[in-house]
DNA sequence: GTATGTTTAAAACACCCGTTTAGTATAGAA
DNA sequence: TTCTATACTAAACGGGTGTTTTAAACATAC
């Protein structure tokens, strides 16, 4: 018996290839000899290619969604305690950035990864999600509407799109980024730095004066 | 001699399917079928599918970086005139949506393909934008600069990051939003209307108070 | 009318893909 | 020991990929 089994030795590799090329730009064989495993074990353990991109996500997103929904619970927020807007993205974001990882940052992978779940057409993995994370996903829409209560319906709806686009177009690209900005080619990419400048200009965003009352 | 020549069948039907798509997802075969174009003619004309992917681009980068400058210039913009950071927005969305297009909502294709230069791995994309088009988006980034004097070099690229996010974001799937809004598949979406309260969003965001100071 | 260069067409090429099959090895239970 | 379920593997399968080749059609110039 090995200390890591092959399911985890599989889920490992596949995480890092699809964050750094993309679902349908990695393949199979890419994924297990990268794991050193056999080919037919993604296809005997997970069933298919895409039940593999759902199990990658499953893997971190599981974990995740419970404890948003409980450190939510823990600070009694709802209609008797409106938090501030400030506290509900810091609250999502640091949830983000405590996230255990097998990686060694894998707040960028896994950031990376929700980005290509928006952007690349994947019809399976949007499907599956939001069957399994409709409920997670429904509690961030409410916690939005009590920190912005100034807001239209029309017009929150589509500064909360905004906001999700800045953040899954960053983090989508926050290597490549990194790479740019430190005009070299090892930066590492500090999520955590990155993440800092981002909460106040969503709070900013999302907080402006509305253009629209409806 | 037909009306439309093949090149441009080619790039219609080749523009639409990589939006829809993405690019390794789309084949030459469902790009010359739609196009009723032999398969060859794409690796005769345009010599392979990456130069048929710059070459999509080119199409409307070229026009567009260029009316894009010129409106600058027109303006006199410059260290001597400072424009406003929402005159600058203002005016690159507009130029945006006033963007000739062979097909019927042009900008959210174009939108759409920019993020996907970003977002998916096509190496051969990036180095070919960064060559030919790094003029205007320096331009661009200038302007930028010149509209928001109280940021710091860093916290200023971030959120210019943040900013395209927004956009590419939103305008890449302005089409399904718009649906999950009015909650009706007929649902429209007009684009002006959403960068009516983009512009907003994205100058709050870009001048709020600076975290940084370097 | 014939020759010339350009464009289209059909077919084949070599390669890589996800998946399946058929068989082997292993470990615990009866 | 024999049986059985599980884990793994090597090899092959059918199909789709980008690209190239070969030949035919076409317009234009001489």
């Amino acid at each position: 018996m090995p200390q890591v089994d092959t399911v985890d030795k599989i889920l490992d590799a596949a995480e890092l290839l699809f964050a750094e090329k993309g679902f349908s730009e990695t393949s199979l064989r890419m994924i297990t000899s990268k794991a050193n495993v056999n080919l037919a074990a993604v296809n005997y353990h997970f069933g298919s290619k895409n039940a593999l991109i759902q199990a990658v996500f499953s893997r971190f997103l599981g974990p995740l969604s419970k404890s948003m929904e409980q450190a939510s619970f823990e600070n009694g927020w709802g209609k008797s305690k409106i938090p501030s807007l400030e506290d509900i993205l810091k609250l999502y974001t640091h949830s983000l950035l405590k996230l255990p990882s097998r990686h060694q940052n894998g707040v960028a992978i896994f950031m990376r990864l929700m980005g290509l779940a928006y952007t690349q057409s994947q019809g399976h993995l949007r499907r599956y999600l939001e069957q399994e994370y409709s409920k997670s996903f429904r509690l961030f829409l409410e916690l939005i509407k009590l920190g912005t209560p100034e807001l239209g319906v029309k017009e929150r709806f589509w500064r909360t799109q905004f906001t999700l686009g800045s953040i899954a177009f960053t983090m989508s690209s926050i290597q490549p980024l990194t790479e740019i900005l430190e005009n070299s080619k090892s930066a590492k990419g500090d999520p955590e730095e990155v993440v800092n400048l981002l909460v106040p200009y969503m709070v900013s965003g999302l907080t402006a004066p509305p253009v629209d009352v409806n």
